[in-house]
DNA sequence: GATATGACTTCAT
DNA sequence: TATGAAGCCATAT
């Protein structure tokens, strides 16, 4: 395993309750802002998913297309699965079927920031509180 | 062991 | 503002 998908999964892994992460949001965080599309596949041979009972792993249900889209087909068990999931961890969706970034995007700092939408370009991966 | 493909994003024209 | 092309690591075949 390359460094890269480590650093991909412990970033992810540091995503709040609630909130949702884009793919080039994780790759800024660890440094390697035009690595979006290995953070995806990372995400596709994740060693750990998700626990939904023990709230463990990798929760790849929070990391989401810029646009706020989730990742058709390749979810746990499809986008709508993942999308019950997001809704239930209190994430807001659009009319769209789209996650809303304005309100639910993690700014990879602090869960209370993810208002305003800037301050998101964080060179380095501060240790958050999990949850 | 080498080649091809893939959950994307950003810059440039 | 919209469209096109480039970039890069890991996994699978």
């Amino acid at each position: 395993m390359g460094e890269f998908n480590d650093k991909v999964y412990e970033t992810v892994r540091r995503v709040p309750h609630g909130k949702v992460v884009s793919y080039g949001q994780v790759a800024r965080l660890i440094g390697q802002p035009r690595k979006a599309r290995f953070v995806g596949y990372a995400m596709h041979g994740n060693p750990d998913p998700w626990d939904c009972a023990a709230q463990t792993g990798i929760p790849c249900h929070r990391v989401v297309f810029k646009d706020g889209s989730l990742a058709p087909g390749f979810a746990f068990g499809g986008p709508d699965e993942q999308r019950a999931r997001l809704a239930a961890e209190g994430v807001t969706f659009l009319d769209d079927g789209r996650v809303d970034m304005r309100a639910c995007q993690w700014n990879g700092r602090d869960a209370g920031g993810a208002d305003g939408g800037a301050a998101a370009d964080g060179p380095t991966a501060p240790p958050i509180d999990f949850d």
